[in-house]
DNA sequence: CGGAACCAGTTTTTT
DNA sequence: ACTGGTTCCG
């Protein structure tokens, strides 16, 4: 227990003088309605803050924190505060300073669940048998450790693959399951051997000095449970307790939370049973609908008044979600003025929906619609599994539509960058064995399966690195030809960098530079003719770039396995495309909500697996998306949709049939109903649209006749020929027939054609397209982005 | 060893 | 349709 002492976090407390507390505290009271100012002052005992969408939550959540700490009651170490995302803890952070009025000294319990727990971890680590220095190793690398696993135990990797089981332990862990406590029933998935492969893993992790992500909280919560007297200094220590999002924990963070509140019950849980969308990764809306159970006489306050939308959108999101069972229910209300109603509208099929959106937002930018004029970045399309987002990518690239991706394949999760952190990990650290395998053989050395086998059986054999291992096989002359030439080149790479990072000779960022360098590694990217290549060293050099924020690589290294944030270019004017997931927690004035198409949305897969569960979740999905819209909200469905390369004829969502029609405007493209969207054999009742395909004699209530006139009394969009035909002249570009070309997405082509600004490109990997030139660079200037 | 042919899987994603 | 991974052959 050596580690167990009063560290630099508790000692910091700087109480703030009850004066100056007053003075804030007048401040930020005042801002607050009444519920919220209920939920601020409420500071002792268990709070549930219900808190629909755009009801000022992180408001209240940070008026908490500055209430306590302005009026005393705690110091700033005295709080554990709780988030899910590196941005959320920022945001609270930021906002709490604000409110304070001052840099918050030391709010050094302020974080997400894992940062928290790695904090703790770091000082207990011997009681689960690892040392302070443990490294988090990425999901990148669990995957690979797990096979090794199973090709040891024998099992055919085909039949059970790596990421299976990688996938049945994350939910092991999310519930607190050791391997000894992983009911047999559970543990016999994955050919009967899944707990014995877990605690092989776990076994392996501990070797290694390693914890993956789930392990963070695991651990913490097997220390708690097995030595009180540590729980119960904690305990003392965090004696105001708060979480935000509380309906996307899962059984180990509810565990962890328990315990910790155990004592005191100072615990104010923030969130909203109707936006629990992370079912399917271990979230438990239980958790949050269990909490008056859990905590007898706990205070429950519902942040009902909404800021964000109009009565319409609010309206809409509430006769969706109203068809879900079991909510601890909320009535979102607004004094906001009425606005425009929800908009529905069908398409043929996925292109023309991208079409339409496209002329959508050109539109809304021009100011037409009545609407005041919208900026690129007060706009997003939501979609509900990425694969959507690559109509509108292909369709805003062709016309010029500046737009934001966000979400995909985080910064640090891109190949170059892991493989880059392999090379500094491997020279700040040369015994981490899953980092030298990474990079062995990348760039390619000649160093295949045979030559990287010898390498483990000698470091095996000896007990020793992989990096010594292949020092102890040249030494051996165990490899002859290319590889031993490459290989030694390397051993000795590393032992000179590892050398020049100890002796600060350069800089930890010239240092980065040079491993890149001399590795091969940048020659690697830059021999390369895929289209991504360009990318990637741009990337490599914003790794780079990072660097610099940092005393040394350690440091960095360290920092990143937590902070996987990519918060790209903000700010440009461009519209957001972003999965509806992804976009939790954010607001926009126009956002467009396509694809409401039974299976897509909801997802079959996901009525599949889990059923009804799976379907409210998906309706919590539906209601989380419109809601993000501050003024206007506009939800499609297209009759045909390409699905895994086949054309499938799709239904309107069965949320359409939900949404109420008097809160609904229906826009009806010229011929769709009547020709193609009926003839695409479309036959079901209850929904207001289908029933306008049929014909409205069908469904004669006041409420379609609404829509049905006011569907034929304007027509919907823009003109076609809207501003993206507009050619011209003066810009007319510098290319001819015949050059080779080279575009961000599509990649390397040859123009075909040319017509005003807009080019016929046939690309290499595309296929042919129309494109802006200004989109387009000359082909021998691609390469050539320097390091 | 490295490129080409072949095959399976394909929702959502943070840390 | 597309991707990533594996296998098969020069």
């Amino acid at each position: 227990m050596s580690s167990f002492d009063e560290n630099e976090a508790f000692e910091a407390a700087v109480p703030l003088s009850q004066q100056a507390a007053a003075a804030r505290g007048q401040r930020y009271l005042d801002d607050l309605n009444p519920a919220q100012r209920e939920a601020v002052e409420a500071v002792q005992g268990p709070v549930l803050m219900l808190a629909g969408a755009g009801t000022g939550k992180t408001k209240a959540l940070t008026a908490r924190i500055a209430h306590l700490l302005s009026t005393g009651v705690a110091r700033p170490n005295e709080i554990l505060a709780v988030t899910f995302t590196n941005k959320a803890a920022r945001e609270m952070k930021n906002r709490v300073a604000r409110l304070m009025g001052q840099p918050v000294e030391g709010m050094p319990w302020l974080g997400t669940f894992h940062a928290i727990c790695v904090k703790l971890l770091r000082r207990h680590a011997e009681l689960v048998g690892l040392k302070s220095n443990f490294t988090i190793l990425d999901t990148d690398d669990q995957v690979r450790l797990l096979k090794q696993l199973i090709v040891a135990a024998n099992i055919d990797e085909k039949r059970w693959p790596p990421r299976l089981l990688a996938s049945h332990i994350d939910n092991w862990k999310n519930r607190a399951w050791t391997p000894g406590k992983v009911p047999a029933a559970e543990g016999a998935a994955f050919n009967h051997q899944g707990t014995e492969l877990y605690a092989a893993y776990q076994d392996r992790l501990k070797a290694l000095n390693a914890v993956d992500f789930g392990d963070l909280l695991l651990h913490v919560v097997t220390i708690f449970q097995t030595h009180e007297d540590i729980l119960a200094q904690y305990q003392r220590w965090f004696r105001y307790i708060l979480v935000d999002e509380y309906q996307d924990t899962n059984v180990a963070q509810y565990l962890w939370l328990r315990l910790l509140a155990g004592g005191h019950k100072n615990i104010c849980c923030v969130g909203d049973d109707d936006q629990s969308i992370y079912g399917w990764r271990g979230a438990e809306v239980g958790n949050i609908l269990r909490f008056e159970k859990d905590f007898p006489g706990a205070k429950v306050v519902r942040l009902e008044q909404n800021y964000r939308s109009t009565p319409h959108i609010l309206a809409a999101a509430s006769g969706v979600i109203d068809a879900n069972k079991g909510r601890l229910g909320k009535a979102l209300w607004t004094e906001a003025d009425e606005g425009e109603k929800v908009r529905l509208i069908g398409h043929w099929d996925g292109e023309e929906e991208a079409r339409w959106i496209g002329e959508e937002v050109e539109a809304m930018q021009g100011g037409s619609r009545g609407m005041r004029r919208l900026g690129l970045e007060e706009m997003a399309i939501l979609v509900r599994a990425s694969h959507q987002m690559r109509a509108f990518e292909d369709r805003f690239l062709t016309i010029g539509l500046p737009y934001r991706v966000i979400g995909g394949p985080r910064f640090y999760e891109r190949m170059e960058i892991r493989d880059a952190m392999a090379y500094f990990r491997v020279a700040t650290s040369p015994d981490d064995d899953l980092a030298f395998e990474r990079i062995v053989n990348t760039p390619k050395r000649g160093l295949g399966d045979k030559a990287q086998q010898k390498i483990q059986a000698m470091a095996r054999d000896n007990g020793v690195s992989l990096l010594e291992g292949a020092r102890l096989l040249l030494d051996a002359k165990g490899l002859t030809g290319k590889g031993a030439t490459e290989l030694a080149r390397l051993v000795q790479g590393f032992d000179r960098w590892t050398r020049d990072l100890q002796s600060d000779k350069n800089s930890h960022v010239a240092m980065a530079e040079i491993i890149l360098e001399e590795s091969g590694y940048t020659d690697m990217w830059q021999n390369d003719k895929t289209p991504e290549a360009p990318g990637r060293l741009e990337n490599l050099k914003e790794l780079v770039k990072a660097l610099e924020g940092f005393e040394n690589l350690q440091g960095f290294l360290e920092h990143v396995s937590l902070i996987m944030d990519n918060e790209s270019d903000a700010g440009d004017e461009k519209v957001s495309i972003m999965t509806l997931h992804a976009a939790k927690g954010l607001e926009f004035p126009a956002v467009f909500l396509p694809g409401w198409e039974d299976g897509l949305f909801p997802s079959q897969r996901s009525m599949d697996e889990s059923g009804q569960k799976g379907l409210e979740e998906e309706r919590r999905l539906a209601y989380v998306g419109i809601t993000r819209a501050e003024e206007l909200c506009t939800i499609s469905f297209t009759a045909n949709r390409m699905v895994y390369g086949q054309w499938q004829s799709a239904m309107p969502s069965r949320f359409i049939d939900e949404l109420p029609p008097e809160h609904v405007e229906v826009l009806t493209p010229p011929g769709l109903y009547g020709g193609a969207y009926g003839a695409a054999g479309m036959a079901r009742k209850s929904s207001a649209l289908e029933e306008a395909a049929a014909g409205a004699n069908v469904y004669n209530s006041p409420g379609w006749r609404r829509l049905q006139s006011r569907s034929q009394a304007r027509p919907i969009s823009q003109p076609r020929e809207s501003r993206t035909q507009i050619i011209d002249l003066e810009a007319v570009s510098s290319f001819a027939e015949g050059d080779r070309v080279f575009h961000q997405k599509f990649g390397y082509g040859a123009v075909i054609g040319i017509e005003g600004e807009k080019l016929d490109i046939r690309f290499d990997k595309a296929g042919v397209k129309k494109v802006v030139a200004r989109f387009i660079v000359a082909a021998e200037k691609a390469g050539d982005i320097p390091f």
